[in-house]
DNA sequence: TGTACATCAGTGAACGCGCGTTCACTGATGTAC
DNA sequence: TGTACATCAGTGAACGCGCGTTCACTGATGTAC
């Protein structure tokens, strides 16, 4: 019935994310290939392409992976916090947190992109679009006068924001922040954006 | 004594500059092509390793003339402004603008990496830097406690907000949103920001 | 100013290599009776 | 359960191409006298 077919497929799968998720972690995206991915993995060049549309659609499962630990990561660290500026403020902090800790998993969220014409499926797009809802809770809170359209826009600033302030901090672009400062300035604009009038 | 020969080389590196520029800012950083650049630059395929090092040279010479517009863009548009809330909110909107109108010249800006190894060079890092400068009189205005430190941290962290937003905005990684909306966020963000307790 | 020689800027064919993807093959698994 | 056949998963050598960079050549410019 082919059922051990598709279990022995899907372990497959599971090896060369696995495989890929690691390599995008040790060395970076632009590291990234399919020999060493297959490699790693302990199966055949040919192998990936049964599993997996090309390469790109193995780097978007991948980053599907790190979206759904980072959400993880964030409500976890919100877990019992109940004023709605603490909330925001470990979800800033706990978000520089895992992008720290997972800098080339992190990155590789924001970094790839498709050859030109294609674009990101819808499906992950949503997915990217998951990581505003744990903020929605504590805005609207905050902000109980926000309709639904204004909720999400205001909670996308509020991501968009902080999202900033992470990524010039951990590309070598500008002269590094000492890491402490870098937390106390984030905890600070949380204060000031959430400040009501 | 040479002179003329310096002249024409100076003009030729204008020339390819000029034409990697249009390249870029046409098709984006990831299209270009040595090839393309000194096709269009009128000259011959081994030129361009007369005037620069290598095709990231080239990259970055164009960077650091895309950094002198845009800081020229930002300083205009503030020029005459005296509330300091007023020069930050203008500052943010034209940055939105420059980026919505040099969309792949911007985007360059902060895509570009070198090899593995390889770090992006002192001067230019400055460069990124001087963004900040124009920031920091109307934040020290703000905030006349801040020392010198303080206030390159608070100047970057406003910087690096509106810069995520902005970000966020153009890459398709989300779901867009409205112009008009997007600006009203800025103009919020802003607002909050620098609202004194 | 003119001539002979030296220099060196510009050139593009050719190099070299990296790397994603394909496809003909093989052997293991599944199916029929 | 056993046998014969069909299917199809996994494979890796080979393809193909894109593209940055080099380097031997040439002719224009500069220098010396």
């Amino acid at each position: 019935m082919g059922e051990k077919r598709d279990t022995i497929r899907r372990e497959l799968t599971e090896k060369i994310l696995k495989a890929a998720e690691k390599r995008i972690e040790k060395h970076g995206l632009e590291a990234l290939r399919v020999r060493d991915v297959t490699h790693d993995a302990g199966c055949g060049l040919g192998t990936i392409y049964k599993c997996f549309a090309d390469l790109d659609d193995v780097i978007i499962h991948v980053n599907s992976i790190t979206l759904v630990r980072l959400r993880g990561h964030l409500s976890q660290a919100v877990n019992g916090i109940e004023a709605p500026i603490d909330v925001l403020k470990t979800l800033a902090i706990s978000y520089l947190d895992f992008a720290e800790n997972n800098i080339n998993l992190w990155s590789a969220l924001f970094k790839h992109t498709l050859p030109e014409g294609q674009s990101i499926p819808q499906w992950h797009k949503l997915e990217n679009e998951e990581l505003l809802r744990e903020i929605e809770a504590p805005v609207s809170t905050l902000e109980p006068a926000l309709d639904k359209n204004q909720l999400a826009a205001r909670s996308r600033t509020y991501f968009a924001a902080i999202h900033g302030i992470v990524t010039l901090a951990l590309e070598d672009r500008f002269v590094s922040l000492e890491k402490t400062i870098l937390r106390e300035e984030i905890k600070h604009l949380v204060e000031r954006m959430t400040a009501l009038k």
